[in-house]
DNA sequence: TTTCATTGTGTATATGGTACACAATAGTAT
DNA sequence: ATACTATTGTGTACCATATACACAATGAAA
C-alpha cells in the first residue's frame, strides 16, 4: 500500500542538492477542493512543528509542469486522472516572507505555479509528505493561517473556480456517482458563497442537458426523499469542451 | 531618447552568466495586441539571422514577475501603465525544440510565464532588443512561423482575450481617445473572429454605460460621417473591477 | 445630379432569468 | 397511530435581455 519514498526527500541532501533533481526557483502548489456534507473543503498539510500550507512540490528537470502537478496531487490523494487546472503563477520576490533560514537551493526565492483540483472527497485518503505531520481536509471558510502567500493563492483559486462556473459545468469531479439536486445546489452555493433559488437552479441545471434523472430516491434523510441524478459523461465532456456559451 | 543598454546584454557574458542577474529556467513572454486600420495586430521580433518570436525576457533576482513583464513591455514599446495580464505558464520540457546549442544557463530548459498586453497602436514605437534585427506589428491572422511554442502561446492568449470580453470591457487600451462605433465593433469582430450585428452591437455597448457620445462626427471617410465616442474612464474602470456580471 | 456604400435608428419576437405558492412525503416526536 | 415539520416536486406569470430585421439620411465620388 505505502510506497517507500526516495531517500533524498528525507535527508539533508535534498535541502542542499535538490536542484540536481528539481528545477531551482520553481515550485508547484495545488489547491485541492473536495465537497463533503454540504461543505467545500481544501486539503492542507501541516509541517512538522510548523504552520499549515498547501500541498506543493517541485518540477523535475525533464518533467512538464502539468505532470509535476499531477504527480504531487497523486502523492497526496492517491488519485490520478482528476480535474486539474493551472490558474496563476505567483512571483513576488517577497512572497515567502518569514522563510526559515536554510542552506542551498531551497533557501532561494521561488516562483510558484498554482493549480486547483476538483476531487471526489470520498475517494481521497490524505497522505502527509515527508516534511509534514498531518494532511487533512479543512472547511474553505475556516482555514487557519497559512504559510507565505498560500492564503492568497487559495483565494485566487476560489475566484478562478467561481468564474469557471459560467463557462464550464462543475460537479462531475466533486460529486459522488449518484447525487440529489439539493446536494448539487449546495455545491454551487458553497463555491459561490451565496444561496440560489431551488426551482430556478433545477431548471438551469436540467437545461444544460448533462444530467440523467434516475428512478431512485435517496432515503434516510429526515424528510421527503429526493430523486437521485447522475451525470451523462459524454454530454458533460462535450459541455466542458465547447463551454456553456454565454456572452459572445 | 535612446538609453544605452547595459553591456552584459550584448556580449557573450550574458549568455554564460546571465544567471547572475536573472533567475535561471524562467522567462517571460508577452503577446502585445494593438489595433490598426481595422486589424488586430501583435508585436513580433525577428532574431538576427533567425526566426520570428514574441517579445520576451527574464526575471531579475529581486524582481516580481509582473514587474519583469512591465519592464519588457516598456523596453519594446516605450509604454508603461498599460493593460497587462498574466494568462498562462508554459512548461513542457520540449517546448523549446530546435533550440540552438549554446553554453551556460541560457542553454537550459525554460519555463515561460506569458502575459498579454493591450496597447494603443498609435502610441507605440517598436524597439528591437539586442538579439533582434526587427520589431514590427503583424496582423494576427497572418503571423509567420514563430520559434518554439510561441504560436501556441499566441493562440492561448487570443482565447484568453476572447473569454475576457464576457467579463470585462475592452477597448480603452486599444482604441485611440476618440473613435466611432463601427471602429469599436471592428475591434470586437477581429478579436472574436466573427461578424456582429451592427444595431445590436451598438445597443449592447451603450447598455454597458461606459461610453460618451460626442457631438462630433468623423469626416473624411467616403460615406456618411459616423459619430465619435470616447470612454468614460471612471465608469469604465468600475466596470473592469466589478465585471460585467453575466452568469452566476 | 445621380449613385453607392455606409450610418442612424426602432420594433417585434424569441429566449432566458427571476420571483413566487402549494401539494406531497418521509421521518420524528408524542 | 397520529400529528408535526422540514423538505421535496412542480408550473406559471413577469421581466430583462438577445436576436432578427428594414428604411430613411448622408457624404463623397462619379
Amino acid at each position: 500500500m505505502k510506497k517507500k519514498r526516495p531517500k533524498f526527500l528525507l535527508n539533508e541532501a535534498f535541502r542542499k542538492h535538490g536542484d540536481r533533481t528539481f528545477l531551482p526557483h520553481l515550485s508547484v502548489d495545488c489547491v485541492i477542493f473536495g465537497f463533503h456534507e454540504g461543505h467545500l473543503k481544501v486539503l492542507l498539510l501541516k509541517w512538522k512543528d510548523g504552520p499549515w500550507c498547501l500541498p506543493g512540490g517541485f518540477i523535475k528537470h525533464k518533467e512538464s509542469i502539468d505532470d509535476a502537478a499531477t504527480r504531487i496531487l497523486k502523492e497526496r490523494t492517491g488519485l490520478d486522472a482528476i480535474f486539474l487546472k493551472q490558474f496563476h503563477a505567483f512571483g513576488d520576490p517577497l512572497r515567502e516572507k518569514g522563510k526559515r533560514h536554510q542552506e542551498g537551493w531551497i533557501s532561494k526565492r521561488f516562483v510558484t505555479i498554482a493549480y486547483y483540483a476538483l476531487v471526489d472527497y470520498s475517494k481521497v485518503f490524505p497522505q502527509p509528505d515527508s516534511f509534514s505531520s498531518e494532511c487533512t481536509w479543512c472547511d474553505v471558510h475556516a482555514v487557519p493561517n497559512l504559510i507565505y502567500d498560500h492564503k492568497q493563492i487559495m483565494k485566487v483559486a476560489l475566484e478562478a473556480l467561481q468564474l469557471s462556473l459560467n463557462d464550464h459545468p462543475v460537479g462531475y469531479n466533486l460529486m459522488p456517482l449518484k447525487f440529489t439536486m439539493p446536494e448539487l445546489q449546495r455545491l454551487y452555493e458553497t463555491i459561490l458563497g451565496q444561496s440560489l433559488d431551488r426551482r430556478n437552479f433545477q431548471k438551469r441545471m436540467l437545461a444544460l442537458d448533462i444530467l440523467v434523472k434516475l428512478n431512485e430516491r435517496k432515503t434516510g434523510g429526515a424528510h421527503k426523499a429526493p430523486f437521485l441524478y447522475r451525470f451523462d459523461k459524454k454530454k458533460y465532456d462535450r459541455a466542458v469542451k465547447r463551454g456553456l456559451g454565454a456572452g459572445f
